[in-house]
DNA sequence: ACATCGAGACGAACCGTCTCGTTTCATTCA
DNA sequence: TGAATGAAACGAGACGGTTCGTCTCGATGT
């Protein structure tokens, strides 16, 4: 389960000091949440972990290295205390319109949640900027959330509620771009009616029902 | 025309050097083409430009805010060469899908050209960090071209093409988003293929259409 | 034993501020 | 009209401060 490994680093050894790995992973999550991202440096990092800077650059190849696996030690640890053997997934109540609302529902709540808000907001950023990070961002952390809404709108069209030819993976993208825009360039407010609007227009396009 | 007034600066005086401005915004665009937005420095643009630092941090706050004037300018100057009088708009020629993807397509083609695409990425990535820089962007470069989806909805709604109870600013998010996020984050390819699928998704729903 | 550790010195790059003379230009006055 | 004037912006770059990434140090711990 642990032992993210980056690409490059890996010098070498089991002698790693795991002690210093979770100092340095709180440190940067603190920082970035204290004074923002770019006022966030190595040092600053390195001092408040109570570590040696060598021992950052030995192990990551930049400031956003560093605050990307932390992130994600975040994400485990957090899916980890919601429970043993809880996967989080979408409910398949039957109802898909109802069942996206919810999920979106605790989206919103989610992307309002401060303690993920900037640090995701930080990531988001550099990967906008450096497509080698970005790759890796959406690579582990949201193309596993969207596979989610694949493999529920994949059962609505099993029982008849999505037409077939519909290709989920851009489907999903009705309700889940909007939403991620909105928060992530301020393009407008962030809402339980906003998304469960999307959901309906989604489904039901915008196009007058009876043609 | 010209004259952009960013906030805070109006250090006062009418004196101020043409000649200067036009050759930061060209140095400004240049490096960031060249060396990426990380690597370009206030001194680096200064002496690209001929230029004393100091007539950098007269004018302008950070290095955001030189980039986003230049872009602006960019922008501008990039419509009045697309002819005098030529106000760009979506076309109407009632039929709202294929209007939605033509003009898509054509969005496919900007987003893909490289004397855009680096500094409108760096300007995204900037906002989506500093909010008062992504509000900036977003009201002067984003929202206009988003009301002009809005007023073309509307248009259709009157035409009987979109259902009245729809929200045309919310609507137009449908296909704008997905790109957006396509193109921003990496997320997935971005093809006329694709962008007429998201039309026909957003219109017509996901759903089957005889309920 | 030996690689990693905390600590911090080191030169380089930029930062943002601050003088320097120099140039530019609106105003003043011949 | 058209030279002289003076204030502000100009190009240039020195300056101290911060962070970078690299590089030693013993000390630690496995």
């Amino acid at each position: 389960m642990a032992a993210q490994k980056s690409a490059q680093p890996a010098p070498s050894s089991t002698r790693r000091s795991e002690k210093s790995r979770r100092a340095i992973y709180g440190a940067a999550l603190a920082l970035v949440g204290e004074v923002g991202y770019p006022r966030t440096t190595i040092e600053g990092i390195a001092a408040r972990a109570g570590v040696g800077k060598q021992t950052i650059y030995r192990w990551w190849s930049s400031k956003a290295d560093v605050l990307l696996e932390a992130f994600l030690d975040l994400s485990e640890q957090a899916s980890r205390d919601a429970g043993p053997e809880y996967e989080f997934a979408i409910p398949d109540t039957g109802d898909l319109a109802a069942d996206l609302k919810a999920v979106l529902r605790l989206t919103v709540d989610q992307l309002k949640d401060p303690r993920f808000e900037i640090p995701s907001r930080a990531l988001a950023a550099e990967g906008v900027v450096n497509e080698q990070l970005g790759r890796v961002f959406v690579t582990k952390l949201l193309e596993p959330s969207l596979m989610l809404y694949v493999d529920r709108v994949r059962a609505a069209q099993e029982a008849g509620q999505v037409r077939p030819e519909v290709d989920p993976r851009i489907a999903l993208e009705l309700w889940v771009s909007p939403l991620a825009q909105r928060w992530l360039q301020h393009t407008g407010p962030i809402s339980y009616e906003y998304t469960d609007t999307l959901v309906d227009y989604a489904l039901y396009g915008i196009a007058p029902r009876t043609r």
